[in-house]
DNA sequence: ACCCCTTGTCGAACACTGTTCGTTGACGAA
DNA sequence: TTCGTCAACGAACAGTGTTCGACAAGGGGT
């Protein structure tokens, strides 16, 4: 944990008089992110969740803006950072950012909010810094770090929107999968004369396999980054 | 324009008896998204600027996410198509996704929608089946082309979303520019010894040369693809 | 020519949302 | 003990997407 906070969340020096207090607002907030998704957290169910009244969370939180911006950081604390190795940057980027992933989707629709605001919490920050180290220990170019940074962090963010909306669509199907199969169909299903390549890889196009397209995904964007490393 | 249609929007086949009609409800609401975005874009609002009541609009729309798909593929509409050619498929994938780029960039918000869900109206389509033409030309092997659509996809409308942010921010403040450097600003004053790569390189983290940054990224995409074409 | 009935229009209402206001009441310092 | 501060919170405001039910205008069938 860092103490580093961006200066517009509003500081919270003084310890908290009563019960309430912004670790757990947070978490409350996280309880219902995971069982609903960011579109199910209202501020009244925040505060429902914790015996009190709406208005009270503004005490210790400016915004719903901040308190999801809070919540991300919450989340991105949980991807665990490797020593930087020199000799292994690939493969340490890969992790990185496959672990990133991973504990987006462990918590519903949160990328969300790294689409909207670029994340810039403490947490956010260690995972950044360690990523910088990572690469430029492995010979990229500063200026191509910085901006892989940002590159393959929209992906990774993306990605996991995507997945979790997938994730959800299946969950209130019937079958697991189900979501994946509908979309397969729809795409099989186009006049064939005037979309004949989306018919004949339909399966391809809708192949269900999440983590294998994630990292096919990644793969494509460091390879970008590996052959910027090797020109230097 | 193509007449296919996804399943699930509400079928508009009888000519309209008066005055309200699909279009002119995309037309209005595309015109609130350019002046204030996705967030400003309320059934109400759409309503008002037919001068209406809002109930019309659920006659030839069946929710407000149904008119944002219909508005994001009229916005699709706009992306020039190339005939396919083999000889060219690189530069040409790169320029079909950068025009695509430029026209969500040219309607504020709409991106968002793209990442909310997967879109598959006709337009939409249509740049798909070219897409897929392009590569397969090219000599990308089948599931890699597939799963690259959604994935360049994915990188071109996160990009779009930020870009649209930073636009806004920036109409926002005083001085064009002055949110990077916001930004920059914000990096620069870590605390080096916690964020030693992060103050070092902040100038290139924040910097505000959009087209520039979406170009390397799809770059860094690209080259992963081609890597993928020549193994075969 | 008549009537019916389909179909587009639309005011009002419902159940929500984020946020602000003003009051209450309990604690820490003097 | 008294005072002033500030977290807590009920109520209200302005806004949201959506539904209901009433209304009216045309076209099709008789």
């Amino acid at each position: 944990m860092s103490d580093v906070e961006p200066p517009w969340w509003t500081p919270r020096k003084t310890t908290t008089r009563r019960s309430l207090s912004r670790e757990a607002i947070v978490d409350a907030a996280l309880k219902l992110l995971r069982a609903e998704g960011v579109e199910g957290l209202s501020m009244r169910r925040v505060a429902g969740e914790l015996g009190t009244g709406q208005a009270s969370l503004y005490a210790h939180v400016a915004n719903k803006d901040e308190l999801l911006e809070l919540l991300f950081d919450r989340v991105v604390a949980d991807v665990p950072l490797p020593e930087p190795d020199p000799q292994r940057w690939y493969e340490q980027t890969f992790e990185l950012w496959t672990a990133a992933h991973a504990a987006l989707l462990r918590n519903g629709d949160i990328a969300r909010v790294a689409l909207a605001r670029v994340p810039l919490g403490p947490n956010a920050l260690r995972l950044s810094e360690t990523a910088m180290t990572i690469m430029l220990g492995g010979g990229v170019p500063p200026r191509a770090a910085a901006w892989a940074l940002d590159v393959v962090g929209l992906f990774v963010s993306a990605s996991a929107v995507e997945d979790a909306i997938g994730a959800e669509l299946n969950k209130r199907g019937r079958d697991p999968g189900e979501y994946y199969a509908a979309v397969a169909g729809y795409f099989a299903d186009l006049p064939a004369e005037r979309f004949p390549r989306l018919v004949e890889h339909s399966a391809e196009l809708a192949s269900g396999e999440r983590d294998a397209r994630f990292r096919f995904g990644l793969s494509m964007l460091l390879a970008g980054l590996a052959a910027q490393a090797r020109r230097d």
